[in-house]
DNA sequence: GGTGTATACATAGTATAACGAGGTATGAGG
DNA sequence: CCTCATACCTCGTTATACTATGTATACACC
């Protein structure tokens, strides 16, 4: 898929993917990977860049994890990162919604 | 609205609003705003070039016209444009449903 | 012990496209 | 005349996803 379509909707994909658990940027590769069936086959460039820039943003936070001698970074969502991942989810419906009207074979 | 978001979505919505008949990029603006309730309320500076692009790409072809005194640039949709069409459309239903799975409350 | 694969992170540079700001011109209404 | 709506255009900025590349560990296989 054309991941020019993808901004501006990936920090909710994070966000979302963050909201049940903490989660390392590796891991949320392959889960995205899965639950989209491939669709979204998201590139390490693409996620580490924007982990981080939620971080600076206050909206992740993150720790160093050691698993099976493999060190990760896992992040959480923090208090305004949920009040984010509202906010953008909100913001999504209405674009969606927009999009539908527009698009739909009437 | 923020417009990051509509990255890789303006070309369907613009392909759209010309499936059912030629219109000018003044009253395509307009009638997007309306359509959507506001929700997109593009600016000329996106409108114009995007759609000197579709033309390009052999997508749209436009014509002059006069109409009440003004000169318009009137598009209308090739059959190349209405396959693309075709395949944006699919292509967002792929993209929706994947963001509704990765979004989605539980 | 070497090779390949999966895991796991990171960054530097590039490309693209939507947008902001500015410019031009006509017609209608007061 | 002055303002507003209509109608077009273009230049420069900026945000951000992506490509390419590099590093390192664990594990399986021969």
């Amino acid at each position: 898929m054309r991941r020019e379509e993808l901004k501006g909707h990936l920090d909710l994909i994070l966000l979302a993917a963050l909201e049940g658990e903490p989660a390392h940027g590796y891991g949320i590769i392959r889960a995205i990977d899965e639950l989209t069936g491939g669709t979204f086959d998201l590139a390490e460039g693409t996620i580490y860049p924007a982990l981080q820039r939620l971080e600076v943003a206050g909206h992740l936070a993150s720790a160093w994890e050691t698993v099976g001698g493999r060190r990760r970074r896992v992040y959480r969502l923090t208090t305004p990162g949920q009040r984010e991942l509202a906010r953008r989810r909100q913001q999504w419906g209405q674009f969606a919604l927009a999009m539908t009207r527009l698009v739909e074979t009437p």
